[in-house]
DNA sequence: GCCCTTCGTATTGTATACAAATATGGTTCG
DNA sequence: CGAACCATATTTGTATACAATACGAAGGGC
């Protein structure tokens, strides 16, 4: 979408992933105009955006809310991310092209060389790591599947910032993306499928683990 | 949504299904406004719905497209629904309160009720038939799940005006509901997956040999 | 004292006017 | 004759004004 539009989106969400607007809390349309400097329209485009990506919620009366994300949320998000990613996978596996093969493998050394340094490139290992799965998509062949889980992924960005990478993480998903590889060159369905499911129900734990640390500070602090 | 907004959804998606908006053809959002009786803003709305359902394709200078249906996409829908269908029923066996149940067999009663007699009550059937399942999927338990349902159960209608229903096939999901009804009561998440996976791939069939029945006509007429 | 009604205010929905962007047609130059 | 370019017209994006609706507070009835 347009100039404004997207900056909307892209403000109104960060501002929400900041903590900046607080679960719960309600949004104004007018005010959230303001503070992006926008008029109402665009706004209100943004917000059907991050209605949909489930950001914010919408009372029957029309008012948006921030949208409280429980564990048990994320755990859902990350279990319906398994099974369609899981599922596009063994399409990939039966429809990937040499090119599109060599597009993974130039992405999953890209991994590697971000993790293996002295000092791990965490942004370089996410944007390579999106286009992995992004290139998968494509080779799976379904805009369907594709608009779907553009919705689930996006969400698990909550913790993100605040997330700390484990380097022992990172590697074993470079190296079940490497076996991802290898399933895709003997266009082994099943494999591909198994090997991604596993991999993203690690990710939702590797999630939750920093979740759970991400809380206990708190919980401290309520002693 | 609100009235004009709702108005303008209802409208273009009727023209969409009835055909007086052939597949490829161009929307202009003014053009739609007039005929909808309502300004652009709402249409606008209406479009980005639409497209969310996929029934509208926008080109990358926000031009939109009424979508052509292959049955490779029709396929696609529907084997995404069967996946993310059957996993609402197996949380579905697990979740159910004995009220959601007995809400289930009141409505596949009716479903037979609908069935069984001289002349079958097909609006009633797909009525009844559309709160089983969304049932089933409150008893899930899951927005996003049900979200994403939404967007996907909408579209096979695309043929259903033209649709003729077989007794035989009506009566077959009336008995894969019992089944179903069935397995929840014994709470067994694995049969209830399984049958509900079988239920939407028959209805794909069903759908399919409808489809190819509507296209032989046209096949005809072009020899 | 509590609940219900009513009115004022705040917020969202819709319409319209204007700005920006994009396609289209014609014209000119190679 | 074809291709590129510019001008124009069409279409979408954005802003603003107005209408409808929902929430909340105050007042009156029970």
């Amino acid at each position: 979408m347009s100039k404004a539009s997207d900056r909307a989106y892209l403000q109104i969400r960060a501002m929400i992933l900041s903590g900046d607007l607080p679960s719960g809390s309600r949004l104004s349309e007018e005010q959230l105009a303001e503070s992006c400097g926008v008029s109402r329209t665009p706004v209100r485009d943004a917000l059907r955006r991050l209605e949909a990506e489930m950001f914010i919620r919408r009372t029957d009366s029309q008012r948006s809310f921030v949208a409280d994300w429980s564990i048990d949320d994320v755990e859902d998000a990350f279990t319906l991310r398994g099974m369609l990613e899981g599922h596009a996978a063994a399409r990939a596996a039966k429809r990937i092209d040499p090119a599109q093969l060599q597009q993974l493998k130039d992405h999953n050394r890209a991994i590697g060389e971000a993790i293996n340094r002295t000092e791990p490139d965490v942004p370089g290992f996410l944007e390579h790591n999106r286009a992995f799965h992004t290139t998968i998509l494509e080779a799976a062949g379904s805009e369907r599947l594709s608009g779907m889980l553009a919705r689930l992924v996006e969400q698990p960005v909550i913790l993100r910032t605040a997330m700390h990478y484990d380097r022992e993480d990172l590697m074993r998903s470079w190296r079940e993306h490497d076996e991802l590889l290898l399933a895709f060159a003997r266009r082994d369905t099943e494999w591909a499928q198994a090997i991604m499911a596993g991999h993203i129900r690690r990710a939702f734990h590797t999630y939750a683990d920093a979740h759970r640390r991400a809380r206990e500070p708190e919980a401290a602090k309520a002693l």
